[in-house]
RNA sequence: GUGACUGUAGCUCAACCGGUUAGAGCACCGGACUGUGGCUCCGGGGGUUGGGGGUUCAAGUCCCCUCAGUCACCCCA
C-alpha cells in the first residue's frame, strides 16, 4: 500500500506555495479594485445539486460516495451551483449588482494530464442582476486586468468571445437546420483540431448538406464582426445580438482592455447553462489549454428553483496560468529569504543575537541567526555570512561590542550603516523603532517602511 | 474509460553487445580559506535503477505484469 500523494493531487513546497500565493495574491487585489467581495461555500456538498444541473458528464467525474451518516456526497467539482444557491437564498436582501469572488479548491476524478489534475483552485468570479451588456465587458476586463498584473500582455494572451445566439441564427441562416445546431456546434468546436474533410463528412452524414457544412466552417473560421453583421443583414432577432456585441466592444475600449479583446465564433463553450456572450483567454502561442472560461448564464438561477436574477461569471485554474508564467519567465523570483540574519560578532554571543532578533521581529521584519549556539560561538562572522547568503537573507546585521551594529547590505554592495543597538533594542513596534533611532539606522528604516508598507520581496520578475 | 511512449540520487543526466562495488554536475551537510561577499579547496550523506515476477552463469540493460508520468482520444473545472 503506497503512502504517496494521491495522483492528480499536489504537494505544495515552500518554493511551490510561494507561487500560489503570489497568485492569489493578484487574484484577490484585482477582484478588490472592480469591487467584488470574497466568499466561501462548503467543499462537500450533496451530490445532487451536481446531478441535477450539471450533466451527465460531469457527474461521471465527481468524486462522490456515501458518508457515514448515509448521506449521497460528493467534492465540489465547480463553484457556480453552490454560489447561485447562496445568492438565491438572500436575493431579496441583496444589494444588486451582486459582485462575488471566491477561491474555491476543487475536484474532479479524471485521467490526469498537463493542466488538468483532480485537484486544482480556481478564481471564480461572478455578477448577479445585472443584464446590461456593460456588465459582460465588467466581467471581461476583471479577467484581462489580472493578466496584465500577472505580467501578460495582449501579446501573451487573448480573450476570445463568441455568442452562441449569434452563432446559431448565422448557422441557421446558411440553412442548418435546428435540430442540427448541435452536430455543427460540435465541428466548429474542433475547426482547428481535425481535417474539415472529416468534419464536413461528419455533418453531411448527420443531414447537413456538405455544402453548406463546409460553408459553415470556413465562415465561422475567418468571421469578424463586419462580415457577420452583412450576413447577418436580414434576420431580426441576430441583429439585436449584434448590436449587443459592439457595444461590448466599445466598453473594453473605455476599460482599457481592447488589446485582449478577439471576436471569434469558433468558442463553444461546454457547459450547456450559458445563455450568452461567452469568452475563453488563451495564450497567444498556443502551447497550453485555456486560461479562464465564462459567461452568461441567466436562466440558472432560476432553473435550480431559486429566483429569477440575470448573472455571470468566469473561472479561472491555477494550473494552467502558472504553468504559462513559469513558461514564459513571468513567474515572480520565490527564492527571496528573511530581511536580515543577525550575526554574533566581536564576541557577541546568543544572548545578544536573540535580543536583537526578537527587537526586530516586534517590528514587523522577518529575522533569522544561527540556530544552534554551539555553532553560534564557534563560527566566525564570516562563516555566518556565508550561511546568511545561502538563506537569500537581504541584509546582514553584525552586532558587536557597545550595543552597536553594522548593517550590511547582502544584495546592494558597500551599502553598511552603523547603528546603536541599545536605542531599539526594547522597541516593541516599527512605530517605536521610528520614534527611539530619529535621524539614525536610514536603511534600518527604509527597510521597515517597505516592510510595512507592504512592498514585498516576491514580485520581483524572475530574470 | 481507450491507445501510444517514458520511468536511474532532491534536480539535470551518464553507465559500450547483458559483465567488477551504478557514476558526474547542481543542491544539501561538515570543514579549511577569504574581513564587501552568491568564491576556491577538502570531505560527507544520499539509490532495493518506480514495484513485482521471469529468462540467464550474470539484468539498470531482454520479456511479462503492475504502478506512476507524458501525449493523443473522450471531455473540459
Amino acid at each position: 500500500m503506497s503512502t504517496a500523494a494521491l495522483p492528480g493531487f499536489r504537494e505544495f513546497y515552500p518554493e511551490d506555495m510561494a507561487l500560489r500565493s503570489w497568485l492569489f495574491d493578484r487574484w484577490r487585489d484585482v477582484a478588490r479594485r472592480f469591487a467584488f467581495v470574497e466568499y466561501d461555500g462548503p467543499p462537500l456538498e450533496p451530490l445532487d445539486l451536481y446531478t441535477k444541473k450539471s450533466g451527465d458528464e460531469i457527474v461521471d467525474q465527481l468524486y462522490a460516495f456515501e458518508d457515514k451518516g448515509g448521506r449521497a456526497v460528493a467534492l465540489r467539482p465547480e463553484m457556480t451551483p453552490t454560489v447561485a444557491r447562496m445568492v438565491a437564498a438572500r436575493a431579496q436582501a441583496l444589494r444588486k449588482p451582486v459582485r462575488w469572488f471566491s477561491i474555491p479548491q476543487l475536484f474532479r476524478y479524471e485521467r490526469q494530464q498537463r493542466g488538468r489534475l483532480r485537484e486544482h483552485f480556481q478564481l471564480n468570479v461572478d455578477l448577479f442582476g445585472e443584464s446590461d451588456v456593460a456588465a459582460d465587458a465588467e466581467l471581461l476586463a476583471v479577467a484581462c486586468e489580472i493578466m496584465r498584473a500577472c505580467g501578460l500582455s495582449a501579446d501573451d494572451v487573448r480573450a476570445r468571445v463568441s455568442d452562441r445566439r449569434i452563432l446559431s441564427a448565422l448557422l441557421e441562416g446558411l440553412g442548418v437546420p435546428s435540430p442540427l445546431l448541435g452536430v455543427a456546434y460540435a465541428a466548429i468546436d474542433k475547426i482547428d483540431r481535425e481535417p474539415w474533410d472529416g468534419l464536413v463528412a461528419r455533418m453531411s452524414a448527420a443531414g447537413i448538406p456538405a455544402d453548406v457544412a463546409r460553408e459553415c466552417l470556413s465562415f465561422t473560421k475567418d468571421s469578424s464582426l463586419d462580415r457577420v453583421r452583412q450576413r447577418l443583414s436580414t434576420a431580426g432577432r441576430a441583429v439585436e445580438f449584434m448590436e449587443r456585441m459592439e457595444r461590448y466592444e466599445e466598453l473594453l475600449v473605455a476599460h482599457g482592455v481592447q488589446d485582449y479583446f478577439t471576436f471569434d465564433l469558433t468558442i463553444v463553450r461546454g457547459l450547456t447553462y450559458y445563455t450568452g456572450i461567452v469568452f475563453e483567454l488563451f495564450d497567444v502561442r498556443g502551447d497550453f489549454r485555456a486560461i479562464c472560461g465564462g459567461g452568461r448564464y441567466d436562466n440558472l438561477l432560476r432553473d435550480l428553483g431559486g429566483v429569477d436574477l440575470p448573472a455571470l461569471g468566469f473561472g479561472m485554474g491555477d494550473v494552467v496560468l502558472s504553468e504559462l508564467l513559469k513558461a514564459r519567465g513571468r513567474a515572480p523570483d520565490v527564492g527571496s529569504g528573511v530581511d536580515i540574519w543577525v550575526v554574533a560578532d566581536e564576541g557577541t554571543g546568543w544572548r545578544e543575537v536573540i535580543e536583537a532578533t526578537a527587537a526586530l521581529r516586534r517590528m514587523g521584519l522577518s529575522a533569522d541567526y544561527v540556530l544552534s549556539a554551539e555553532k553560534l560561538a564557534s563560527q566566525k562572522s564570516n562563516k555566518q555570512l556565508d550561511v546568511a547568503r545561502k538563506a537569500r537573507a537581504r541584509y546582514a546585521l553584525l552586532l558587536s561590542r557597545e550595543e552597536s551594529a553594522t548593517l550590511r547590505s547582502l544584495t546592494d554592495a558597500g551599502a553598511n550603516e552603523r547603528t546603536r543597538v541599545a536605542a531599539w533594542l526594547h522597541a516593541s513596534s516599527a512605530q517605536e523603532f521610528l520614534e527611539a533611532t530619529g535621524d539614525e539606522a536610514d536603511g534600518l528604516r527604509a527597510l521597515l517602511r517597505s516592510r510595512v508598507t507592504g512592498g514585498g520581496t516576491t514580485d520581483r520578475p524572475r530574470g
